[in-house]
DNA sequence: AAGGTATATCGGAAAATCCCGATATCCCAA
DNA sequence: TTGGGATATCGGGATTTTCCGATATACCTT
């Protein structure tokens, strides 16, 4: 658990948007975009504004420092958060650091 | 509460550091450079090996985001944890973000 | 008032981050 | 096996961060 890298990972205001679209898929996104395995690359992209490869890059900075997981499913990548990651944090934060 | 400020303040080797000598400063300052209103900027920067004015930015960094508090005493600022945002930031993940 | 000490601010080179367009890869369908 | 759709990776310009040395400011002492 690199603390600096998850940090860095939260400093952004579209990171931090993604997590909270994420936290509650149902309220965000419409069913046939999601699934248990969370939601695809595409929709989040297009609920974002922003491009293709930065959402897929943002994804993947967000992945590697562990909040959220990632399952292929066909051509589709799915995501969603990963609240042990988050509940850890927080954890930490509240005696840890 | 600026979410992207704190965890910017946060992303930081260095300032993680600090904060970490901040919250027992018992344990990592001698009496004479501490009181209840924290530790000054000196034994800080002494202790971390960076250059005065580095320190001085960071702290400068982690007060704007609210982790720390300063009290000037003489020609000297002293620093200390402002624990109630970390507790604050904790819930925050644990139940906002 | 003058000199010394503690801290803050300024200016900047190097590195990292932001976000893009272009391109590559992966997978499915025909 | 070829074309198309979904995602990942690459290369890069603009901006921000990192950390420094130099300088400014604040305060204390004499």
């Amino acid at each position: 658990m690199d603390q600096v890298e998850i940090f860095k990972a939260l400093s952004n205001k579209s990171r931090l948007e993604i997590l909270n679209w994420l936290k509650n898929p149902e309220l965000h996104f419409q069913a046939e975009h999601r699934n248990d395995a969370g939601v695809c690359v595409g929709i989040i992209q297009e609920k974002s504004g922003l491009t293709q490869s930065t959402i897929s890059e943002y994804l993947t900075i967000l992945k590697r420092a562990g909040l959220i997981e990632a399952t292929r499913v066909g051509q589709w990548t799915f995501y969603k958060r990963n609240e042990e990651a988050f509940a850890a944090l927080s954890k930490l934060i509240g005696s840890e650091i």
